[in-house]
DNA sequence: TGTTTAGTTAAACAATTGTTTAATTTTGTG
DNA sequence: CACAAAATTAAACAATTGTTTAACTAAACA
């Protein structure tokens, strides 16, 4: 699917629209002024709200990529391995926080069921890989036999969403006065507590 | 504030409503209809749609009491204790999971402004309850020196949420068949896993 | 240059939204 | 019972919703 330079318009300012105000709380008109473009092209383009919605998840999703490939297959030790993980996982949620948020919303929405069986793939295969690392590690005798993979990721990225859930508590007790600070605690401390967090668990003898 | 029967019937079926479709996604008419009642009765009772949810919100924030207090006070380990407060925050969570879902979606929504303070405030109060605890077991040597507290819940209630957000994933990956299979897995298999972690981060030597 | 296609517009459409009205019924109280 | 207050109703209200129409302009092409 291409789009040209208008449709791409329409797209940024409905995620953007979609993931502040969400998906029922935005109209197509907020979205056309915004887009600067007039109500009846959003038809005209993608037939309706809803495959306006569509469209926009399946070509964020294509764009998504989180490709571990390279990651995984680097010569570094199974420990530097997950961290650049986490690293890449923290940066890439939170560069494309918007449409993740969408998709979040729209997960646990009982009345739309966009097709998500891409993105699940996309999550398997990712599951995959990092099995892989940890079966390294787990070989090389530096993390513990007993370790539930599936169940890594939750305490990754929901640290991360939760972080972002309860943004005006944290920006309080952590004293971050901008945005920026704020996206700059993420990158650091934040990413650093997980990476923490995940070593102790993969060596920490029970 | 104290209601009526009626003016709980209204409560209950708006909490399912706004959590499964969205405060957005839900009109006074459906909610009507699903508590039997007129939809004049809602204006009657509530003031409006908006006034109904902050009344809502702030009514199950009051009973939602995650009263950490008899836990922390207990005389039992610092491990134990810690196995014992996340039992309770996944427990808690769980069995509300509707209003958690809302006051989710509400603290990331830019058009409406509920008030949370009190939430805050309640989060802030628990916060210094699980200081004291780690406070207590680095006395005792048990766990590290270096631990950011303010950091712990979001792996732990960010795990959960995330096992939520992706519960088609989950479902397919542990095979968990049913509505009480996956409920299971949550109180068993997750909340051991998110023990286990924090353990580790508390105890690993960095 | 004439003609087809694509893009763009304001206006109209019916449906749904939250809220209010005014009338009626039910309940409580002396 | 009689009367006042509370509860409940169907209908109406204006505003907003997503979508379509029909007229128009710009672009592409032969």
């Amino acid at each position: 699917m291409e789009f040209n330079d208008k449709q791409i318009e329409i797209l940024n300012v409905a995620e953007q629209l979609f993931a502040e105000e969400g998906y029922d709380g935005t109209s197509v008109r907020a979205i056309a002024k915004n887009a600067h473009i007039n109500v009846a092209m959003i038809s005209y383009y993608f037939g309706s709200k809803a495959k306006l919605l569509e469209a926009l998840v399946m070509h964020r999703i294509g764009s998504l990529g989180l490709k571990l490939e390279n990651l995984v297959q680097e010569k570094i030790s199974p420990v530097l391995k997950m961290e650049r993980i986490i690293d890449y996982y923290i940066h890439q949620i939170n560069t494309n926080r918007h449409i993740h948020q969408i998709l979040h919303q729209e997960a646990s929405n009982k009345k739309r069921e966009i097709n998500l069986d891409v993105l699940t793939e996309l999550k398997k295969n990712n599951l995959n890989l990092i099995q892989k690392v940890v079966k390294e590690g787990q070989e090389l005798g530096v993390f513990q036999p007993d370790i539930n993979v599936a169940l890594l990721s939750p305490i990754i990225i929901g640290s991360l969403v939760y972080f972002h859930m309860n943004k005006a508590l944290y920006t309080n007790l952590f004293s971050l006065k901008s945005e920026e600070d704020f996206n700059l605690y993420i990158e650091t401390e934040l990413t650093q507590h997980i990476q923490k967090t995940i070593k102790a668990l993969l060596v920490y003898e029970n």
